[in-house]
DNA sequence: GAGTGGTCTAGACCACTCA
DNA sequence: GAGTGGTCTAGACCACTCC
């Protein structure tokens, strides 16, 4: 099975081999991968080869590993879309998906240099902050990190509790209509809370999106920083959608 | 320097003992990094195990590593813009920094059933494919493989020779006014191509987009994918701007 | 030829999961 | 307690770059 005359790799190899039979449907989303030391048998290799090989494996998100249990298949991408006006649970609704939230913590911070230049509000200023964790089938999908003024949402921790859409209460208690303005992508890595939140290594790279959104009057009324799990989704950009 | 009783994998400990020395600035972009067995020797580990520390410096965009040289600091990311009309040479010049490219090849193709799709024109029509590097101070930035139908642009080939605006020459030759409609977002790892081609290893992860665009009159123009170096650039979206 | 990172092997111990 | 992946060490050889 591997060549070892013709100058590839043999994790290379091993990795081509193995992307082969995942993509061909050999096995089944959440399946378990045979194991690193039953592939070091099989093809002849070292452990640490193997390992080198289930790496890119799981960089490029084909599979998912479990401490203690076993390497396993992951599903396919979910094709997440992301306009001026989206909301996460009809988002994942619209692909047939089953959207699920929790409020991880809600507290209050001091603007600080940083926070209060893309709030635009003062650097002393109180800042709500939000932790979600979002769902999708059960299995963790995002965690969003929001960031609102407590000057003009004084009340929104408590409106928040037991309704994950932001949007909705602040259309509905502070009558402001919070459209997506930016939004910047980049690769990045879990930090250590963020690996138990979504459940990855920390080797898993995430894709890191900070959005801006304004009201109606043009003030920027959230910032936000949500890392997905890079393995579980493509994120689609739609700029002339107004979705929903 | 390092503990070996906390708990605290080695690795983790020294990739973070370094990305401070890099935050601080003790190294200026572009220099080098000690060497693996440098580093073993100070810190008491393993030449794996500080490979280990140094991959994680790689994934997260901190270094890059040439063969037979060494391993150096990276530069700060570019802000890249993306909005309905972006043209790659105004925002690269708008963040005040040299923007090149190159057509690398350009050739004809049967569309086949996923670009017949995406182009919304005949499984056998001929698709014209235009491959091309651009650069930012003459370092590779990212690699676009574009796909047009050949029946809309007949002589597309001969006319893009010597000029990169893609979007300039349809508008001229042809009247087309084109404007991004969607992106896809997706982290993924560079096939043996685009490691040359980009000058990176298998081993760092890309930022992957692929974008649709239409003329006025609202056919599909345009369908091209895009693999940027992930460690040279976070891309921005605006879902306002009309940009360039 | 000396120095760099890239790959492969061998063997050890760990923490975790599950029965 | 058996099996899983996670970490660390030791040592070897390679291809590449630079002088």
């Amino acid at each position: 099975m591997i060549n070892r005359e013709n100058g590839v790799a043999c994790y290379q190899q091993l990795s081509e081999i193995l992307i082969k039979q995942i993509e061909k449907g050999i096995f089944k989303p959440g399946s378990q991968l045979a194991t690193e030391i039953e592939l070091s048998k099989r093809y002849r290799l070292n452990r640490h080869t193997v390992r080198q090989a289930i790496e890119r494996l799981e960089n490029e998100g084909f599979v998912y590993k479990i401490k203690g249990k076993g390497t396993f298949v992951a599903s396919d991408k979910i094709n997440y879309k992301v306009s001026k006006r989206t909301s996460f649970t009809t988002s994942i609704l619209d692909v047939g998906l089953n959207p699920d939230a929790r409020l991880l913590e809600s507290y209050e911070i001091a603007a600080g240099r940083e926070l209060s230049k893309r709030l635009n509000i003062q650097f002393s200023d109180r800042i709500i902050v939000l932790e979600i964790v979002r769902f999708v089938n059960k299995m963790p999908f995002c965690h969003t990190t929001s960031f609102l003024s407590k000057a003009k949402f004084p009340e929104l921790r408590s409106l928040i509790n037991g309704s994950f859409s932001l949007v909705a209460v602040l259309k509905k208690h502070y009558g402001v209509d919070a459209v997506r303005k930016s939004s910047t992508f980049e690769v990045s890595t879990p930090e250590t809370s963020d690996m138990d939140i979504l459940m990855i290594s920390q080797k898993v790279p995430i894709l890191l999106v900070k959005s801006i959104s304004k009201g109606q009057d043009g003030e920027v009324v959230e910032y936000c920083v949500t890392k997905f799990r890079r393995d579980m989704c493509s994120i689609i950009v739609d700029f002339n959608g107004e979705g929903r």
